[in-house]
DNA sequence: AGTGCGTATAACTATATAGTTATATACAGG
DNA sequence: CCTGTATATAACTATATAGTTATACGCACT
């Protein structure tokens, strides 16, 4: 099949998600949400990131629709918007493991 | 299953690789070596990027290792390294045009 | 050796953004 | 209302990097 032609707009799009993914801080807190739904609070405990710093990033996680959010009296509740982020941290991992091997084979020669 | 820790490094060498794959140009240089091997030269015609521009993308998704490159005389071949890429991309235009569907299934009510 | 071509690198500028500090907003309880 | 608490936002600084221009490097050909 021939491969599909993608519009500047559309790389833009693409590289706009994968920038959010970008970052160790919004990476630990996307973690500190895979078991639960989580307060800021509880995320700046988590995590040991600044307050301002982590409402920041949550806003950017949000835009790029990797995580939801409910407010609850004066809490924002966020949660992971679905799987999706898990499957490409997942398949990072796995790149990144593939390549750890090939360097340990290689000097273990 | 208990989600598996992550120390500070591993989570700035996740990010590494994402920042990788952050940018529209290489997206689009990406894009040009899905379906075959090309020199940079190629890559300069296919993206219209500039030369020590496309030099130094390619520098960054060599070391990120998404690419792999070989010599021959004065050029220099380079091809996916591997078909994760395409798969992390997949994965992110699935998500995106998920969102799109729910935008219009919204607005179409 | 000298010339031309393909690619890489150095140096620079402009822009984006992570993190911080200070402040604003909004809700809950007394 | 007033106070405290949780979160968001504004303003700022410092750093990283995309893109450009100029230059260096390495190979092929004569």
């Amino acid at each position: 099949m021939p491969s599909k032609l993608l519009s500047p707009a559309q790389l833009g799009l693409i590289a706009e998600r994968f920038k959010a993914l970008a970052e160790p801080s919004r990476l630990e807190i996307l973690h500190a949400l895979k078991e639960r739904e989580r307060t800021v609070s509880e995320i700046l405990e988590a995590t040991g990131l600044g307050q301002a710093n982590v409402s920041k990033h949550l806003q950017v996680l949000f835009t790029a629709g990797f995580v939801d959010r409910r407010k609850d009296g004066v809490n924002t509740w966020y949660r992971l918007a679905d799987q999706d982020v898990l499957r490409l941290c997942e398949l990072m991992c796995g790149r990144m493991e593939k390549e750890a091997a090939a360097r340990r084979k290689l000097f273990a020669g």
